[in-house]
DNA sequence: TTTT
DNA sequence: TTTT
């Protein structure tokens, strides 16, 4: 039976994205999300919580990353949970969840007055860049 | 600058809710949910893919879970991402990814005919439950 | 700057999809859904509230849901608003608000005792559907 | 039956909130949120639907839409779906869809150089609201 | 470890 | 018009 995992978030990127082009002719992005929350505690001091997450765009928006997206921007990001393991360095499986992205919207708009168009912040063009389902994506 | 965070999962519990009760009152229970997907490989090969995510309900979710959750049950989870830390037995920094439950609700409805009522099905009154929010909570 | 305009959706079809074959090869889907919340009123009366939406799924999604979909049957839908403006018979202009439908997860799964297998029940290959891109759909 | 009535938008007003309070005590605020889509249609021309959502926001959010969010903002809104009928002036039944909001997010941060804090951009203390649970809105 |  |  089908089920549905999907994520969605509103943050800024930690860092510029890494991109790798893999010999397969693919391309990969990754960076990191920060997400805040702010909640009161028991005693009614507001205490600020910063999540992060590891973001993971294949394709063409792993083009877009590399293109558009610099650290400190604001994006949406849609995807789905996914957790991987691998082997560390002692040879012990550990586990890894990440964030696979399928839509990256860049968000706010490029300031007016002077000092504008500094590195921090979006292109005018910035807008919603989709996954385009390939061969092995295809959910039938 | 706050952000969002919120996770959508549908799929099945793999084991019935784990409940503690705490010192300070609050109960926690935890779950795994597996949510399916499925696409086909470049051979056109359907591949199966499970997920499994790491619930986590406190307080009044928590005492839902207990009381309504079983190993099976289809259910609707809405959360947020929380990633902790926590020192492994050879006292090494760890990381696990959970969904912290605000809200869910339970699926599919009771079968009508003989066989009925059986361990992996939901009670008739089954509904949606929410997360109240408490003094830990408030977002501001 | 582009924008987000997203539905999640888990409710009852009120009734079987109306599918109609467009003269230009696409088909076009239409039901209603059923999503009900429950709520306690000032007096504590528990009160039973039901929203109805209507869902248009084109081409692919519209033949899945003609072939799969029945009254009764719970899904899962994601999608986006669309409201359209039309004139009605007094020649006014009226509108009607639609979630044109990217997803469909059917819901709930096959009973196994005497009286499964009814026709309020979703077929033993129930699973997720996705609107595949087309030409009049690509995000650039 | 529980279900699911979700909506998640990110969009930019279309004019500062119209704010009321209630004889009840309560305040209820509308504004419009403009959410833009792009697609290529079947000639790949690059064409933009601009789709506009009624946003209703009671209580505590009503307060916050009219003391922080002014035209030309662009806003998360997290909500629900609700149609209303109402008698027009020729006493004909209409329909009206309207997002129910449950949480609104603030997104863009203040431009740094001159011109900026403008009347269109957000304040520094800018920040994510939800609607606290009242006791007409209470899920049991 | 779920589900089909 | 669904569902419980």
């Amino acid at each position: 039976m089908a089920g549905i995992n999907k994520v969605i978030l509103v943050g800024h990127l930690g860092k510029d994205p890494e991109v790798r082009h893999l010999e397969s002719g693919s391309s990969v992005a990754n960076f990191t999300l920060a997400t805040n929350d702010y909640y009161k505690d028991k005693s009614g001091t507001r205490v600020e919580r910063t999540e992060w997450h590891n973001i993971t765009a294949w394709r063409g928006l792993a083009e877009v990353a590399e293109k558009y997206l610099k650290k400190g921007h604001q994006i949406y990001v849609e995807g789905k949970i996914r957790t991987r393991q691998y082997q560390d360095k002692d040879n012990q499986t550990r586990y890894i969840t990440e964030i696979v992205a399928d839509e990256i919207t860049m968000l706010g708009s490029r300031p007016h007055g002077e000092g504008a168009q500094t590195q921090n912040h979006q292109p005018a063009e910035a807008q919603t860049f989709r996954q385009e389902p390939e061969i092995d994506q295809l959910p039938f």
